[in-house]
DNA sequence: AAGAGGCCTCTTTTT
DNA sequence: GAGGCCTCTT
């Protein structure tokens, strides 16, 4: 196979068929966005197995999202030979990497291999455990922000002893007391969190020369995608396993690195060259995604960043449409304008598959949603509330993590008292006093507990979980049935009944939910708790129906569509608040924005509110400094017609000759708008500053200034220490 | 012991 | 605006 006309090679440019065929030694690849970086590892992991016989078995091939696995997995499957698909198919995360080979030697770590793995509720219930136990003050130190620190540190690979060393202030030394007995407590737990499934696997190779040296012969090839997302953990297994053969293929972008506040460390791709001094190192810089103005806006950001490799990505393809800004009133204008948008784009023929709006935080996903049912358009949404962080479904699941491991105090925390058997806040902490005391679970400690009130109930508890851990044992039910009988015989399925209104019903809904999946994939209950923990909504398999995609601007990584929204370019959302001190996080925001921007093929609709809803409250907003990056004679500029009054973004931009405002009157009457439209009773609006005026939202406020044009009127009020910028019309203002 | 009601914090981003 | 957590009442 050494000529280009196989059809194997074909649509591949000559770096791309370079890349795929380089097998002599280590091989960084940095690709653009949108330059088929997929499309290369998976030839080259064909081509390895159909060239060299390697069979798949002796490939890792790792990623970061279940999602990214799968699909290559599946494009991997359609190009090698039928015979040589494999069971022993190492495609797959680092995290789901990491727990394959715990599962296996965990022992050697001292764990069970029924070690379950804990997400990040459960993570934060063992955190205000031990702060309650050590009588830390959690509003002085948040569990939040003290768990935040100990995964920072777990990612950065700092061990208890050295990160208590390093810790120079107050909530680091608090963090690291709490972190040396969460761990401890993690273990006789024999519990996992999402970070140990890293980090344990680096001190079991580290630990056994012999299970390193097995694996090290077995993997004739590893390939990492997006590495320069990758942390200290994640580089140290990949540069343990390559050790002998240094066959390692890494893909990556630095200009998409967006995941360093996990513990992605960009030094570990720059240093990949010093790692391995006689790497090659091929550039893909061809992009075949997006239009050449959508790359040309994505260039003109990014190019704002010191912190970067420069490169350049080109495209031959066309210029395209231009891209459309709109400047809304406030964050439901916003959405509203994108689903107007929305149907225009199907009216011409487009599907909802091929559009996606993206946003910087979760939280903005409810108003686009309250629009986005109104015009009845249909869309799914990753990430967010996810399936598996519903209550009941978590507490479902606790009783199959008890039921494996006996161990898990913070499952038999959870679900002890539900559904409710009288067992109160007492007689727990007596059952944790006796565990403590004897360095035993709480589920042991139930059999040592002196005659106290609730004994009964807890040895009946007990009981329950014994009889659903025969059945498994005996039975050798599968997840499905094993989930029906904890449904039905702890009282938790009587328990939503009894209840009859909406909300049990749905939950009802999604325990049924729960079995149905459970069902379809018949798993042993083992492997159903643990891939349940590890998957994430995004990576649910739903219906491929024809819907819209929502998710945040971190998800749609890696991901590309035709015609791609981004909601919020505002200063504040992104670049985020919390961003905004640091000039290196404000590198990773435009980061961000570059990825967000690069996801679209044809075309580009960004938007940004003059006010913005948050914690319950709008605020005003100034438009994202990005904003001001991209070429303006490549951007549409539309404003909201309900933009009204006073408009410090449009007063802004206004003044800005290089934006094409084509706004019939902006100068003028352009900014007013008539209220008899829209609404039949007439209002008198009649204020002056110095007004007491109550509001439904906010209370009492103080009329600072009054802005009026025409018929129309906003009021900029003072309510205690905020100050608003209310429409009379709008607001539900009465004079006090 | 359990439910109701009020207060408070909270929002980056995810495996 | 929502969910967690505390307190108060039954």
């Amino acid at each position: 196979m050494d000529n280009n006309s196989d059809i194997f090679f074909e649509g591949l440019n000559p770096q791309q068929i370079e890349a795929v065929k380089y097998t002599d030694g280590p091989l960084l690849i940095m690709a653009g966005a949108g330059s088929g970086k997929t499309k290369v590892l998976t030839h080259k992991i064909a081509y390895l197995n159909r060239e060299f016989n390697v069979p798949l078995s002796n490939i890792l091939a790792v990623t970061f999202t279940n999602k990214a696995a799968a699909e290559m997995k599946e494009r991997v499957q359609n190009l090698v030979n039928p015979a040589a698909k494999s069971h022993d198919n190492w495609i797959l995360t680092f995290h789901s990497f990491g727990f394959k080979m715990l599962k296996m030697y965990a022992d050697k770590l001292g764990y069970d291999k029924n070690f379950v793995v804990y997400d990040s509720s459960d993570q934060l219930a063992l955190v205000k455990q031990i702060m309650a136990d050590f009588e830390i003050d959690v509003e002085q130190f948040k569990p939040k922000s003290i768990l935040y620190q100990i995964s920072k540190a777990k990612n950065s690979f700092d061990l208890p002893e050295q990160f208590l060393q390093r810790a120079n202030t107050d909530v680091l030394q608090v963090a690291a007391k709490v972190y040396a007995e969460y761990q401890m407590r993690l273990r006789q737990n024999n519990a996992m969190d999402f970070d140990d499934l890293l980090l344990n696997m680096v001190l079991l190779l580290k630990q056994e020369k012999e299970i390193l040296e097995k694996y090290q012969n077995k993997f004739e090839f590893i390939l990492i995608d997006e590495y320069q997302d990758i942390n200290m953990p994640q580089y140290h297994i990949s540069y343990m396993l390559s050790a002998k053969h240094r066959r390692m293929f890494v893909v990556g972008d630095t200009d998409q690195n967006i995941y360093s506040w996990r513990g992605a460390n960009l030094q570990n791709i720059l240093n990949f060259e010093k790692d391995f001094p006689d790497a090659k190192v091929i550039l893909l810089e061809q992009n075949y995604r997006s239009t050449s103005n959508i790359l040309d806006i994505a260039n003109s950001v990014i190019i704002n960043n010191k912190l970067r490799k420069k490169k350049n990505l080109w495209t031959n393809q066309e210029k395209g449409d231009e891209a459309c800004f709109f400047i809304a009133q406030n964050d439901y204008d916003e959405a509203e304008n994108a689903a107007k948008k929305v149907k225009a784009l199907i009216e011409k023929g487009s599907t909802l598959s091929e559009i996606a709006f993206l946003y910087r935080t979760n939280a903005m996903s409810r108003v686009i949603e309250t629009i986005l049912l109104q015009h009845n358009i249909k869309y799914r949404i990753y990430g967010g509330l996810r399936f598996y962080d519903r209550k009941e479904i978590k507490d479902v699941m606790a009783y199959l993590k008890l039921i494996l491991n006996y161990k898990d105090d913070v499952a038999f925390q959870r679900v002890v008292n539900v559904p409710s058997r009288k067992i109160g806040k007492l007689t727990l902490l007596k059952v944790q006093e006796k565990a403590l005391e004897k360095g035993v679970s709480c589920f042991e400690a139930v059999d040592l507990l002196e005659e106290v009130r609730g004994h009964a109930a807890l040895l009946s508890f007990k009981e329950l979980i014994v009889s659903f851990q025969q059945d498994y044992a005996q039975e050798e039910l599968s997840a499905a049935e094993i989930i029906d009988r904890v449904i039905n015989r702890t009282g938790y399925k009587e328990m939503l009944m009894a209840e009859s209104n909406l909300e049990a019903r749905a939950r009802i809904e999604n325990l049924d939910e729960l079995k149905k999946s459970a069902v379809e994939q018949n798993y042993s209950l083992d492997d159903f708790v643990s891939m349940s923990t590890l998957l994430t909504s995004q990576d649910e398999t739903g219906d491929v129906e024809d819907v819209l995609t929502l998710m945040t601007m971190h998800t749609a990584k890696g991901l590309e569509y035709d015609h791609v929204f981004l909601f919020g370019l505002e200063e504040g959302v992104l670049p985020h608040v919390q961003s905004m001190d640091a000039p290196d996080e404000i590198e990773e925001e435009r980061r961000l924005c570059y990825v967000a921007v690069t996801r679209a093929r044809k075309k580009l609709f960004l938007s940004a509110s003059s006010n913005r809803g948050s914690y319950g409250s709008t605020t005003p907003k100034e438009l994202s400094r990005f904003f001001y990056e991209m070429p303006a004679e490549l951007l549409k500029v539309e404003f909201s017609d309900r933009l009204s009054g006073f408009n410090h973004i449009v007063e802004k931009l206004s003044a800005k000759p290089e934006y094409n405002l084509t706004a019939p009157d902006r100068k003028g009457t352009f900014f007013t708008r008539d209220y008899e439209d829209e609404s039949s009773k007439k209002v008198v609006l009649d204020y002056k500053v110095g007004d007491i005026v109550r509001s439904g939202a906010f209370g009492d406020g103080v009329v600072v200034q009054v802005f009026s044009s025409g018929k129309d009127m906003s009021l900029q009020i003072r309510f205690g220490k905020e100050m608003k910028l209310v429409m009379p019309k709008y607001g539900k203002l009465e004079k006090a």
